[in-house]
RNA sequence: GACCCUGUAGCUCAGCUGGAUAGAGCAACGGCCUCCUAAGCCGUAGGUCGGAGGUUCAAAUCCUCUCAGGGUCGCCA
């Protein structure tokens, strides 16, 4: 628990007593007591709405209430300096600040487990995210879950979840044959004979480097060579570079899977059947028209849907039911599926074979990832300039840089759509909340860099209380809300708002450090400015770790 | 037709398990470098929270209806 929330804890168990001794209400009573940081400092560092929430059991007037907790309140207890009641009946706390000081220093002392908590209960997790098709490049929507997804992961991470990382590799349906078609068909161009592309087949240019690759490493052995024999070794070749290609993209954007689940191991590993068979045992299925289908319709979706079609074939959704069944006896007490917008019609569905399985409805969930749309000068930019096609990852890492496209993805809510306007991204300047941010961390840099010059040490037990000014006291407050903003961010699943958080604390540093100077005359005020300037810098950099982005030393 | 997302300042968005005069960035305007990185800071201006009802002591936030934009509705994956 971190020093905030302990001092909360301590201020809700006052305000409790208070009540009950003031004779307000029955401690059945009362409500649950939350602690909010005003917006507005002028209303404290702390307040609640604790008079209004009671008005109702108390029979009383809010502020009426509040004046009766206020002076039932033991002060010193609860580490009020001051308190003030306001607008309808908040009550504004005014706290000692000493406990800023301590917060400072554990986050010197212990700065690994600063902003971890224990929400998570070490409960295990699965998130699976990208899981594009191996038949081509990663293109900006995948880009967007990849950042997404792992920043989600570092978040439950940092929370206490037991994580684990997960790619589906569709590697069973029929995209693969025409893979294997389209990669045959390029090869033998490039061995001159005559082949056509197949009508739907995969146009990349990555194809027909493999191709080229097949024939300097093999020649033409395979232009007379038995089809069959053919089409297995460009599938098992295709395949394995297409697979190559993406993770070497995703690890160069700094993610990478714990696990590459492969869809056609359903099928190696019978793990198809059984499920069929566990939701016909069920009374789950039904035959008509030539095909099976499943009763979703008994778990709130549209319509039933067909899980073996009239020429015996899957559809997409069975084998992915199988999937998710082993997923859960993997042991995992909770699937979260990060898919793109086009799959949201496809969630009742799954949800509903969750269900007819015997799971609760809870243990998957969906995040959905909202379109994104490229705007360069202000324009829409819908096909890469370069190849005439979408737009892919490898460009937005190229052109843009790692950093700043991590950032504009984990910057907005997920489920929202996107305007990614890459003029922003690119730009080198105060337009763009990367380097805003990022500046922060090298100025602190630069200031210890100086500091050391002058035979200065960051020293974890410098004397703290000599930080009185407004703004050494907001750069600690802001510091210490790090742990709850990212507890946060793990519960709502939300890591748009850690780079809310690293902003305003960028914000709060930028401005601190045109008010006040760090590196004086005076020693022991050098001392204590360095140790709250390091921890600063730690959470800098700890908080945009979470999304994926270095912290510069120097710009 | 059904369902999903979105509609908040000129632009891009926070806030949405109800709470205090609705916040931030960019753009606009005015200031600040003999001083630890001006990729910075300080200030000014800018909003019927798409619209209409309703619930509540209190609604951007919850409910109903409605308008607008985007998306999805396959025995494709």
């Amino acid at each position: 628990m971190s020093q905030m929330e302990e001092l909360k804890g301590k201020l809700k168990e006052q305000l409790h007593q208070a009540v009950v001794s003031a004779g307000l209400a029955d401690a059945s009573e009362i409500p649950e007591i939350v602690i909010e940081t005003p917006k507005d400092k002028a209303h404290g560092d702390f307040a609640t709405n604790l008079a209004m929430q009671l008005a109702r059991v108390a029979k009383k007037a809010p502020r009426a209430i509040a004046e009766d907790i206020a002076s039932h309140v033991d002060r010193s207890e609860a580490g009020i300096r001051e308190l003030d009641i306001a607008g309808p009946g908040f009550i504004n706390f005014f706290m000692q600040t000493d406990y800023l000081g301590d917060i400072i220093q554990s986050v010197l002392t212990h700065p690994e487990a600063f902003g971890t908590s224990d929400i998570g209960g070490g409960k295990k997790v699965q998130v699976e995210f990208v899981s594009a098709n191996p038949t081509g490049t990663l293109h900006l929507g995948h880009a967007r879950g990849a950042a997404v997804g792992d920043s989600l992961c570092n978040l439950l991470e940092a929370a206490g979840y037991d994580v684990e990382r997960e790619y589906y590799i569709n590697d069973a349906g029929n995209q693969i044959d025409n893979l294997v078609y389209s990669l045959e068909a390029r090869y033998l161009q490039e061995v001159g004979e005559p082949a056509e592309m197949p009508e739907d087949g995969y146009q990349g240019e990555d194809i027909i480097g493999f191709a080229k690759e097949i024939v300097e490493n093999y020649g033409d052995r395979f232009k007379d060579s038995d089809v069959e024999k053919r089409r297995a070794f460009f599938r098992e070749y295709g395949l394995k570079r297409e697979l190559d290609k993406l993770k070497a993209d995703l690890e160069e954007f700094r993610v990478s899977f714990d696990h590459w689940f492969s869809e056609s191991s359903l099928y190696d590993e019978n793990k198809i059947q059984p499920v069929l068979d566990d939701l016909a045992a069920r009374g789950k299925t039904y035959e008509a028209d030539g095909a099976t289908w499943f009763r979703s319709t008994e778990y709130g979706d549209d319509k039933d849907r067909v899980l073996i079609k009239n020429d015996g074939t899957f559809t997409y959704l069975t084998p992915d039911i199988a999937y998710h069944k082993d997923k859960l006896n993997r042991g995992f007490e909770e699937l979260v599926n990060i898919w793109g917008a086009d799959h949201h019609g496809y969630i009742p569905r799954m949800q509903a074979a969750i269900q007819a399985l015997g799971y609760e409805k809870e243990q998957m969930s969906v995040q959905i990832i909202q379109m994104v749309n490229l705007f360069e000068n202000g324009e829409k930019v819908k096909m890469s300039k370069r190849t005439g096609n979408a737009v892919t990852m490898r460009e937005l890492m190229e052109e843009v840089g790692i950093d700043a496209t991590r950032y504009f993805f984990a910057m907005r809510a997920a489920e929202t759509h996107l305007d990614f306007d890459l003029t922003l991204a690119k730009s080198e300047s105060n337009e763009n909340p990367v380097y805003y941010v990022q500046y922060a961390h090298a100025r602190i840099c630069s200031m210890l860099r100086q500091a050391d010059e002058k035979g200065f040490t960051v020293n974890p037990d410098a004397d703290l209380s000599v930080l009185e000014s407004e703004k050494d006291l907001d750069l600690m407050k802001k510091v210490g809300e790090f742990p709850e903003a990212v507890a946060d961010a793990a519960t709502r699943r939300a890591p748009h708002r850690i780079t809310n958080y690293v902003y305003d604390l960028a914000q709060t540093l930028h401005s601190f450090y045109n008010a006040e100077k760090v590196i004086t005359d005076n020693e022991e005020r050098t001392h204590a400015r360095l140790a709250l300037v390091e921890a600063v810098r730690i959470t800098l950099k700890k908080a945009l770790a979470l999304v994926g982005v270095n912290a510069p030393e120097k710009m």
